[in-house]
RNA sequence: GGGCCGUUAGCUCAAUUGGCAGAGCAAGGGACUCUUAAUCCCUAGGUUGGAGGUUCGAUUCCUCCACGGCUCACCA
């Protein structure tokens, strides 16, 4: 047996360690897996009462604790070791004096790994150097682990592995971690926001049978009973709007979309986002709305409005700028109005600052090209570009007295789009025209039961969408959206290794 | 999909011009009753991502493949 150990492979070795002691445990009669065992308290519960606690307090009153958690490292002193307990957030350190130990207990611990789960008693008191720390009198393993965790100094720095294994990356880098709960506060953060604002959460389908409200390439299924094609949506916005035609007046939904699209440090085949819609709300009141929800909640989660940008700040601090997507590009370019004042020279300006495919381009997607490639990397702090060209806004109303601008405005944060919004188009006869303009075009098909639905009356509305994975990043300093998702889309790993 | 870069022990990283593949942590053995990246002594651990090629000799050079990173394209 132990000669076939050493043949085998390192990690092989390691695993074998560890399952020997757990058979040894098992030959002392200790079951390395309980079915339970209950604790009133969290390390991290615990830290906190006992935070201000004085050595000598502690002395006096020797309070009794009950604990579980993860060990991950132990300092052995022959008959008396220190270890630190993990409830996955902090950490608290126990002291083992062998001569303070059941015989049973301190058998135990020398059967121990560095990340088993364990339960201690003891009591609390501080070390001479004034840590916190349990005195433990009795020691229970609640599960095995049977593979070595990553390093305790470095932590697991393979990108790649950070992402598939993103339980070694929670466990082992605690920025990683915080990334994660600042995202929870951010979207606990809007969800309170716009409760607070009388919204109601709602849940739309996310298979539909026709993929509208963007025009991405959606993800195909089929449903077998009703021998039907259904896509992943790649966006909410037609039923949200069917409610508010159900007299739902203003609702919102968090949740998934799905893009068959490239991948890159700002796109993931599903993302979150938050559409809301708001009846007899417009664009520019959206714009008054986005600067309090996006301040409030970037407030509670990072405590400030001055946010780290890679090698630049942002600052959220109100108002923030609003210029329309001409103005953009001629403050932000060595663009001219004579360069936009018509195709030809629209064209020749693309060509100079490298759009490519412009003959394909209708002349409101080379305006946007035209943004896109000159000013977008320069919006750091927040800022609404707004009036959009129609031909590239099928749902959006258009301008008073300009019917080729629409009311629509983009967020762009650290050169980010994070929102886009519009005074939503009503008339369904007008809806009904882009549709076909869109059909045309190639861009997708006459969503009739959608129009059957705002031919029913729809309120004057403004409605928006908020990319939440890149608010997340924003206000956590990420320079790639894998690193703010938690499970990120990968290619499968050969299985051959 | 294109271009560039990367992949070395369980983890974090070294390795000169193509010349015996190393260290720290983790692991195993030993010492140690206030340490905290504990310390000290000893031991073991490698198909250098995979498959080919060039060469007396390849972690190193070449080709293909896998996965990843950056970037470009796609994403009204």
């Amino acid at each position: 047996m132990s000669e076939a150990t050493n043949q085998q492979q390192p990690i092989e070795q390691l695993i074998a360690n560890r399952l020997a002691k757990l058979d040894e445990l098992r030959r002392l009669g200790v079951e390395p897996y309980p079915t339970r065992y209950r604790v009133a308290e969290s390390v991290s519960d615990v830290r906190r009462r006992f935070a201000g606690a004085s050595t000598e307090g502690l002395e006096s009153d020797r309070p009794a604790v009950r604990l579980a958690g993860r060990l991950r490292s132990v300092r052995g002193h022959g008959k008396v070791s220190f270890a630190d307990l993990s409830d996955g957030a902090e950490q608290l350190q126990l002291y083992l004096r062998k001569s303070d130990l059941d015989e049973t207990s301190w058998k135990v611990f020398s059967l121990l790994d560095l990340g088993d789960f364990i339960g201690v008693e003891g009591t609390i008191f501080r070390t001479r150097t004034g840590e916190l720390s349990v005195a433990v009198s009795r020691l229970e393993v609640l599960a095995k682990t049977v593979r070595p965790l990553p390093e305790k100094y470095h932590g697991l720095a393979d990108r790649e592995a950070r992402a598939r294994q993103r339980y070694l990356d929670l466990l082992s880098n605690p920025e990683s971690r915080a990334i994660f709960e600042t995202r929870s506060r951010i979207v606990s953060g809007i969800r309170r926001f716009l409760d607070g604002a009388g919204f109601v959460e709602v849940e739309t389908p996310m298979m539909q049978p026709i993929p509208g409200g963007a025009s991405a390439r959606p993800f195909e299924t089929h449903h077998n009973t009703l021998d039907l094609d259904l896509y992943l949506r790649i966006a909410p916005e037609l039923y949200l709007k069917r409610l508010v035609v159900g007299g739902m007046e203003r609702v919102y939904e968090i949740n998934r979309n799905f893009r068959n699209e490239g991948i890159s440090t700002r796109h993931n085949p599903e993302f979150t986002m938050l559409e809301f819609y708001w009846a007899y709300a417009d664009y520019e009141l959206l714009m008054d709305f986005t600067e309090e929800m996006i301040t409030t909640v970037a407030e509670q989660a990072t405590g400030g409005l001055v946010v780290p940008w890679g090698d630049r700040t942002i600052d959220f601090s109100r108002p923030w700028r609003r210029l329309t997507l001409r103005d953009a590009i001629l403050e932000h370019s060595e663009l001219t109005e004579e360069d936009l004042s018509s195709r030809e020279r629209m064209e020749a300006a693309a060509e100079r600052v490298g759009v490519l495919r412009i003959s394909e381009r209708s002349d409101g997607k080379l305006l946007e090209e035209l943004y896109e490639m000159t000013a977008e990397p320069r919006m750091i702090d927040p800022t609404f570009i707004m009036d959009y060209p129609r031909d590239i806004s099928p749902l959006t109303k258009s301008k008073p007295g300009n019917p080729e601008v629409v009311e629509r405005f983009e967020l762009f944060i650290g050169g980010l789009e994070v929102a886009n919004a519009y005074t939503e188009l009503n008339d369904p006869a007008e809806q009904r025209r882009r549709f076909e303009e869109q059909a045309a075009a190639g861009g997708g098909v006459v969503d009739e039961d959608f129009l059957l639905a705002i031919e029913h009356g729809m309120p004057p509305t403004g409605g928006e969408g908020v990319g939440i994975d890149r608010l997340v990043m924003l206000l956590t300093n990420q320079q790639s959206i894998r690193d703010v998702i938690l499970f990120p889309q990968l290619r499968p790993r050969d299985s051959q290794g």
